[in-house]
DNA sequence: TATTGTTATACTCTATAACTATA
DNA sequence: TATAGTTATAGAGTATAACAATA
Protein backbone atom coordinates (compact mmCIF):
# COMPACT_ATOMS: atom_id res chain seq x y z
CA UNK A 1 0.00 0.00 0.00
CA UNK A 2 0.74 3.63 -0.94
CA UNK A 3 3.39 2.49 -2.76
CA UNK A 4 4.78 6.02 -4.16
CA UNK A 5 4.61 7.82 -1.53
CA UNK A 6 7.97 9.69 -1.67
CA UNK A 7 7.22 10.86 -5.09
CA UNK A 8 7.18 14.23 -3.54
CA UNK A 9 9.72 15.80 -1.67
CA UNK A 10 7.42 17.26 0.80
CA UNK A 11 6.73 13.52 1.56
CA UNK A 12 8.07 12.32 4.79
CA UNK A 13 9.68 9.02 6.07
CA UNK A 14 7.13 6.10 5.75
CA UNK A 15 5.88 4.14 8.86
CA UNK A 16 8.38 1.51 10.20
CA UNK A 17 7.11 -1.98 9.82
CA UNK A 18 6.04 -1.67 13.82
CA UNK A 19 3.86 1.32 13.27
CA UNK A 20 1.98 -0.53 11.29
CA UNK A 21 -2.06 -0.03 11.96
CA UNK A 22 -4.18 -1.25 8.84
CA UNK A 23 -2.12 -4.15 8.19
CA UNK A 24 -2.61 -5.22 11.82
CA UNK A 25 -6.41 -5.12 11.84
CA UNK A 26 -7.88 -8.73 11.02
CA UNK A 27 -11.18 -6.59 9.65
CA UNK A 28 -8.59 -5.47 6.50
CA UNK A 29 -6.58 -8.01 6.14
CA UNK A 30 -10.02 -9.91 5.88
CA UNK A 31 -11.14 -7.26 3.38
CA UNK A 32 -8.50 -7.22 1.23
CA UNK A 33 -8.25 -10.96 0.69
CA UNK A 34 -12.26 -11.52 0.08
CA UNK A 35 -11.50 -8.53 -2.64
CA UNK A 36 -9.10 -10.78 -4.26
CA UNK A 37 -11.47 -14.03 -4.12
CA UNK A 38 -14.45 -11.93 -5.12
CA UNK A 39 -12.77 -10.11 -7.89
CA UNK A 40 -11.48 -13.86 -9.07
CA UNK A 41 -14.40 -15.59 -9.17
CA UNK A 42 -16.23 -12.50 -10.92
CA UNK A 43 -14.11 -13.47 -13.79
CA UNK A 44 -14.31 -16.89 -13.73
CA UNK A 45 -18.36 -16.49 -13.49
CA UNK A 46 -18.43 -13.81 -16.21
CA UNK A 47 -17.96 -16.89 -18.78
CA UNK A 48 -21.45 -17.90 -17.96
CA UNK A 49 -22.63 -14.53 -17.55
CA UNK A 50 -23.29 -14.68 -13.91
CA UNK A 51 -22.34 -13.20 -11.21
CA UNK A 52 -21.20 -14.51 -7.41
CA UNK A 53 -25.34 -13.77 -6.45
CA UNK A 54 -26.26 -15.72 -8.60
CA UNK A 55 -24.54 -18.59 -8.27
CA UNK A 56 -24.96 -18.60 -4.24
CA UNK A 57 -28.85 -18.69 -5.00
CA UNK A 58 -28.76 -21.41 -7.66
CA UNK A 59 -26.43 -23.37 -4.72
CA UNK A 60 -29.30 -22.48 -1.57
CA UNK A 61 -32.13 -23.44 -3.85
CA UNK A 62 -30.26 -26.89 -4.75
CA UNK A 63 -29.79 -27.64 -0.97
CA UNK A 64 -33.51 -26.33 -0.39
CA UNK A 65 -35.92 -27.28 -3.50
CA UNK A 66 -39.01 -25.77 -2.88
CA UNK A 67 -38.12 -22.87 -0.52
CA UNK A 68 -40.02 -19.27 -0.94
CA UNK A 69 -38.28 -16.29 -2.04
CA UNK A 70 -39.01 -14.62 1.68
CA UNK A 71 -36.42 -18.16 2.12
CA UNK A 72 -34.15 -17.84 -0.11
CA UNK A 73 -33.30 -13.83 0.66
CA UNK A 74 -32.96 -14.55 4.34
CA UNK A 75 -30.42 -17.05 3.26
CA UNK A 76 -28.54 -15.15 0.57
CA UNK A 77 -28.68 -11.95 3.55
CA UNK A 78 -30.33 -9.57 1.20
CA UNK A 79 -33.82 -8.02 0.91
CA UNK A 80 -36.91 -9.21 -0.73
CA UNK A 81 -36.89 -7.19 -3.07
CA UNK A 82 -33.43 -7.50 -4.21
CA UNK A 83 -34.70 -11.20 -4.77
CA UNK A 84 -37.12 -10.19 -7.66
CA UNK A 85 -34.63 -9.42 -10.32
CA UNK A 86 -32.04 -12.20 -9.76
CA UNK A 87 -35.31 -14.63 -9.95
CA UNK A 88 -36.32 -13.28 -13.00
CA UNK A 89 -32.90 -13.23 -14.16
CA UNK A 90 -32.51 -17.37 -13.31
CA UNK A 91 -36.29 -17.83 -14.68
CA UNK A 92 -35.73 -15.75 -17.98
CA UNK A 93 -32.46 -18.64 -18.55
CA UNK A 94 -34.94 -21.49 -17.94
CA UNK A 95 -31.77 -22.41 -14.80
CA UNK A 96 -34.67 -21.95 -11.96
CA UNK A 97 -38.80 -21.78 -11.79
CA UNK A 98 -41.50 -20.32 -9.50
CA UNK A 99 -43.73 -22.71 -9.06
CA UNK A 100 -47.50 -21.39 -7.25
CA UNK A 101 -48.06 -23.08 -4.15
CA UNK A 102 -51.24 -24.66 -3.42
CA UNK A 103 -52.26 -24.16 -0.17
CA UNK A 104 -50.73 -20.26 -0.36
CA UNK A 105 -51.53 -18.91 -3.37
CA UNK A 106 -49.40 -15.39 -2.43
CA UNK A 107 -46.30 -17.38 -2.28
CA UNK A 108 -44.20 -19.43 -4.72
CA UNK A 109 -41.85 -22.50 -4.54
CA UNK A 110 -38.57 -22.37 -5.75
CA UNK A 111 -36.89 -24.93 -7.87
CA UNK A 112 -33.66 -25.59 -10.50
CA UNK A 113 -34.71 -26.68 -13.49
CA UNK A 114 -32.67 -29.49 -15.18
CA UNK A 115 -30.71 -27.20 -16.92
CA UNK A 116 -29.58 -25.24 -14.07
CA UNK A 117 -28.89 -28.57 -12.12
CA UNK A 118 -26.70 -28.95 -14.99
CA UNK A 119 -25.02 -25.56 -14.51
CA UNK A 120 -24.72 -25.57 -10.91
CA UNK A 121 -22.60 -28.59 -11.09
CA UNK A 122 -20.45 -26.67 -13.81
CA UNK A 123 -20.65 -23.53 -11.23
CA UNK A 124 -19.52 -25.51 -8.64
CA UNK A 125 -16.21 -26.67 -10.05
CA UNK A 126 -15.05 -23.45 -11.00
CA UNK A 127 -15.68 -22.07 -7.78
CA UNK A 128 -13.34 -24.70 -5.55
CA UNK A 129 -10.86 -23.75 -8.75
CA UNK A 130 -11.31 -20.06 -8.38
CA UNK A 131 -10.53 -20.32 -4.88
CA UNK A 132 -7.77 -22.63 -4.86
CA UNK A 133 -5.98 -20.64 -7.55
CA UNK A 134 -6.91 -17.33 -5.36
CA UNK A 135 -5.56 -19.00 -2.64
CA UNK A 136 -2.44 -20.35 -4.23
CA UNK A 137 0.20 -18.98 -0.99
CA UNK A 138 -1.32 -21.56 0.83
CA UNK A 139 -1.57 -24.90 1.13
CA UNK A 140 -4.32 -27.91 1.83
CA UNK A 141 -3.44 -27.74 5.88
CA UNK A 142 -3.55 -23.80 5.46
CA UNK A 143 -6.75 -24.04 4.01
CA UNK A 144 -8.61 -25.77 6.04
CA UNK A 145 -7.22 -23.87 8.77
CA UNK A 146 -8.18 -20.61 7.69
CA UNK A 147 -12.12 -22.03 6.69
CA UNK A 148 -12.25 -23.17 10.40
CA UNK A 149 -11.69 -19.92 11.52
CA UNK A 150 -14.00 -17.89 9.04
CA UNK A 151 -16.67 -20.48 10.10
CA UNK A 152 -16.33 -19.76 13.71
CA UNK A 153 -15.71 -16.17 13.19
CA UNK A 154 -19.64 -16.13 11.03
CA UNK A 155 -21.43 -18.39 12.93
CA UNK A 156 -21.73 -16.28 15.80
CA UNK B 1 -27.95 -19.93 5.77
CA UNK B 2 -31.94 -21.17 4.42
CA UNK B 3 -32.99 -21.22 8.34
CA UNK B 4 -36.51 -21.78 7.18
CA UNK B 5 -36.87 -23.50 3.67
CA UNK B 6 -39.60 -26.12 5.54
CA UNK B 7 -41.88 -23.24 5.84
CA UNK B 8 -43.84 -24.16 3.13
CA UNK B 9 -45.10 -28.06 2.81
CA UNK B 10 -43.49 -28.31 -0.69
CA UNK B 11 -40.34 -27.67 0.60
CA UNK B 12 -38.28 -30.96 0.29
CA UNK B 13 -35.98 -31.84 3.19
CA UNK B 14 -32.40 -30.10 3.37
CA UNK B 15 -29.15 -31.09 2.15
CA UNK B 16 -27.22 -33.34 4.29
CA UNK B 17 -23.62 -31.35 5.60
CA UNK B 18 -22.02 -34.04 3.33
CA UNK B 19 -23.41 -32.14 0.26
CA UNK B 20 -23.01 -28.63 1.52
CA UNK B 21 -21.48 -26.61 -1.21
CA UNK B 22 -20.95 -22.93 -0.49
CA UNK B 23 -19.75 -23.72 3.14
CA UNK B 24 -16.87 -25.22 1.94
CA UNK B 25 -15.71 -22.29 0.12
CA UNK B 26 -13.03 -20.18 1.22
CA UNK B 27 -15.10 -16.89 -0.74
CA UNK B 28 -17.67 -17.56 0.82
CA UNK B 29 -16.86 -17.75 4.11
CA UNK B 30 -14.57 -14.63 3.43
CA UNK B 31 -17.32 -12.83 2.60
CA UNK B 32 -19.70 -13.90 5.94
CA UNK B 33 -16.53 -13.09 8.04
CA UNK B 34 -15.58 -10.05 6.58
CA UNK B 35 -18.97 -8.48 6.22
CA UNK B 36 -19.48 -9.40 10.06
CA UNK B 37 -16.35 -7.63 10.60
CA UNK B 38 -17.16 -4.55 8.73
CA UNK B 39 -20.53 -3.87 9.57
CA UNK B 40 -19.62 -4.20 13.55
CA UNK B 41 -16.88 -1.76 12.19
CA UNK B 42 -19.49 0.44 10.92
CA UNK B 43 -21.99 0.52 13.80
CA UNK B 44 -18.38 1.44 15.81
CA UNK B 45 -17.39 4.20 13.65
CA UNK B 46 -20.61 5.48 13.35
CA UNK B 47 -19.95 7.01 17.01
CA UNK B 48 -18.01 9.95 14.82
CA UNK B 49 -19.78 9.95 11.96
CA UNK B 50 -16.93 8.10 9.61
CA UNK B 51 -17.05 5.45 7.66
CA UNK B 52 -14.22 2.97 7.52
CA UNK B 53 -12.71 4.35 3.85
CA UNK B 54 -12.48 7.41 5.93
CA UNK B 55 -10.74 6.10 8.63
CA UNK B 56 -8.58 3.75 6.52
CA UNK B 57 -7.64 7.37 4.23
CA UNK B 58 -6.59 9.26 8.04
CA UNK B 59 -4.53 6.03 8.64
CA UNK B 60 -2.56 6.10 5.38
CA UNK B 61 -2.18 9.59 5.41
CA UNK B 62 -0.66 8.82 9.07
CA UNK B 63 2.03 6.50 7.80
CA UNK B 64 2.61 8.48 4.46
CA UNK B 65 2.14 11.91 5.80
CA UNK B 66 2.47 14.51 2.36
CA UNK B 67 1.53 12.11 0.04
CA UNK B 68 -0.72 12.93 -3.54
CA UNK B 69 -3.80 11.64 -4.27
CA UNK B 70 -2.53 9.58 -6.58
CA UNK B 71 -1.17 7.94 -3.80
CA UNK B 72 -3.82 7.72 -1.53
CA UNK B 73 -6.24 6.37 -4.10
CA UNK B 74 -3.75 3.46 -4.94
CA UNK B 75 -3.39 2.72 -1.42
CA UNK B 76 -7.29 2.58 -0.63
CA UNK B 77 -7.26 0.16 -4.08
CA UNK B 78 -9.94 3.29 -5.38
CA UNK B 79 -9.78 5.17 -8.35
CA UNK B 80 -8.60 9.03 -8.32
CA UNK B 81 -11.98 10.62 -8.60
CA UNK B 82 -12.94 8.99 -5.09
CA UNK B 83 -10.51 10.66 -3.57
CA UNK B 84 -11.78 13.97 -4.30
CA UNK B 85 -15.85 14.11 -1.97
CA UNK B 86 -13.47 11.49 0.74
CA UNK B 87 -10.51 14.30 1.34
CA UNK B 88 -13.03 16.81 0.96
CA UNK B 89 -15.24 15.75 4.21
CA UNK B 90 -11.81 15.22 6.03
CA UNK B 91 -10.63 18.58 5.44
CA UNK B 92 -14.09 19.64 5.93
CA UNK B 93 -14.02 17.97 9.59
CA UNK B 94 -10.26 19.53 9.46
CA UNK B 95 -9.32 16.37 10.10
CA UNK B 96 -6.78 16.66 7.17
CA UNK B 97 -5.17 19.32 4.64
CA UNK B 98 -4.26 19.79 1.21
CA UNK B 99 -0.73 21.56 0.74
CA UNK B 100 -0.13 23.17 -2.57
CA UNK B 101 3.21 21.22 -3.65
CA UNK B 102 6.11 23.50 -4.20
CA UNK B 103 7.68 21.75 -7.16
CA UNK B 104 4.46 20.45 -9.20
CA UNK B 105 1.64 23.23 -8.87
CA UNK B 106 -0.99 20.36 -10.12
CA UNK B 107 -0.50 18.27 -6.96
CA UNK B 108 -0.74 18.41 -3.26
CA UNK B 109 0.53 16.79 -0.14
CA UNK B 110 -1.74 15.72 2.41
CA UNK B 111 -1.42 15.70 5.85
CA UNK B 112 -3.07 15.45 9.21
CA UNK B 113 -4.25 17.89 11.43
CA UNK B 114 -3.75 17.79 15.33
CA UNK B 115 -7.07 16.80 15.17
CA UNK B 116 -6.91 14.22 12.85
CA UNK B 117 -3.98 12.70 14.73
CA UNK B 118 -5.70 12.99 18.26
CA UNK B 119 -9.38 11.49 16.46
CA UNK B 120 -6.87 8.78 14.42
CA UNK B 121 -5.60 7.78 17.88
CA UNK B 122 -8.95 6.92 19.48
CA UNK B 123 -9.83 5.20 15.77
CA UNK B 124 -7.01 3.21 15.96
CA UNK B 125 -8.71 1.93 19.26
CA UNK B 126 -11.95 1.25 18.63
CA UNK B 127 -10.91 -0.48 15.12
CA UNK B 128 -8.29 -3.00 17.25
CA UNK B 129 -11.43 -3.58 19.84
CA UNK B 130 -14.30 -3.74 16.98
CA UNK B 131 -11.56 -6.74 15.89
CA UNK B 132 -11.64 -8.38 19.14
CA UNK B 133 -15.51 -8.00 19.69
CA UNK B 134 -16.47 -9.11 16.30
CA UNK B 135 -14.05 -12.52 16.74
CA UNK B 136 -14.91 -13.30 20.52
CA UNK B 137 -15.24 -17.02 19.19
CA UNK B 138 -11.55 -17.23 18.79
CA UNK B 139 -8.63 -16.74 21.16
CA UNK B 140 -5.72 -14.54 20.51
CA UNK B 141 -3.15 -17.16 18.86
CA UNK B 142 -6.46 -18.17 16.25
CA UNK B 143 -6.17 -14.32 15.24
CA UNK B 144 -2.80 -14.55 15.11
CA UNK B 145 -2.98 -17.72 12.61
CA UNK B 146 -6.02 -16.15 11.13
CA UNK B 147 -4.20 -12.57 10.27
CA UNK B 148 -1.19 -14.29 8.89
CA UNK B 149 -3.37 -16.59 6.41
CA UNK B 150 -5.04 -13.20 5.53
CA UNK B 151 -1.96 -11.75 4.72
CA UNK B 152 -0.35 -14.49 2.46
CA UNK B 153 -3.37 -14.16 0.39
CA UNK B 154 -4.11 -10.75 -0.38
CA UNK B 155 0.32 -10.02 -0.64
CA UNK B 156 0.00 -12.61 -3.85
C1' DT C 1 2.02 15.88 -25.37
C1' DA C 2 1.50 14.00 -20.57
C1' DT C 3 -0.05 14.35 -15.82
C1' DT C 4 -2.87 15.97 -11.38
C1' DG C 5 -6.91 16.78 -9.84
C1' DT C 6 -11.60 17.38 -10.92
C1' DT C 7 -16.43 17.01 -12.94
C1' DA C 8 -19.96 14.49 -14.91
C1' DT C 9 -21.96 10.26 -15.54
C1' DA C 10 -23.39 5.57 -15.12
C1' DC C 11 -23.81 1.10 -13.31
C1' DT C 12 -24.12 -1.98 -9.44
C1' DC C 13 -25.45 -3.07 -4.84
C1' DT C 14 -28.26 -2.18 -1.09
C1' DA C 15 -32.17 -0.52 1.73
C1' DT C 16 -36.90 1.36 2.56
C1' DA C 17 -41.68 2.60 1.76
C1' DA C 18 -45.67 1.66 -0.54
C1' DC C 19 -48.56 -1.13 -3.52
C1' DT C 20 -51.24 -5.91 -5.04
C1' DA C 21 -53.20 -10.00 -4.10
C1' DT C 22 -54.06 -13.16 -1.23
C1' DA C 23 -54.97 -14.90 3.61
C1' DT D 1 -55.30 -7.03 9.85
C1' DA D 2 -51.41 -9.43 8.34
C1' DT D 3 -48.32 -11.67 4.91
C1' DA D 4 -45.78 -12.77 0.08
C1' DG D 5 -44.30 -10.78 -3.57
C1' DT D 6 -43.62 -6.69 -6.16
C1' DT D 7 -42.73 -1.79 -7.60
C1' DA D 8 -40.59 2.48 -7.15
C1' DT D 9 -37.06 5.01 -5.36
C1' DA D 10 -33.02 6.58 -3.16
C1' DG D 11 -28.59 6.07 -1.23
C1' DA D 12 -23.95 4.19 -1.18
C1' DG D 13 -19.88 2.39 -3.69
C1' DT D 14 -17.44 1.92 -7.87
C1' DA D 15 -15.78 2.77 -12.61
C1' DT D 16 -14.89 5.49 -16.98
C1' DA D 17 -14.56 9.54 -20.04
C1' DA D 18 -13.57 14.17 -20.45
C1' DC D 19 -12.07 18.68 -18.83
C1' DA D 20 -8.87 22.47 -16.59
C1' DA D 21 -4.48 23.72 -14.92
C1' DT D 22 0.15 22.70 -15.01
C1' DA D 23 4.28 20.38 -16.52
Amino acid sequence: MARSARTTDTAATPATPAEAVLEDLLGYALRRAQLKLFQHLIGRLSAHDLRPAQFSALAVIEQNPGLMQADLARALAIEPPQVVPLLNKLEERALAVRVRCKPDKRSYGIFLSKAGEALLKELKQIASDSDREATAALDDEERGQLLRLLTKIYQE
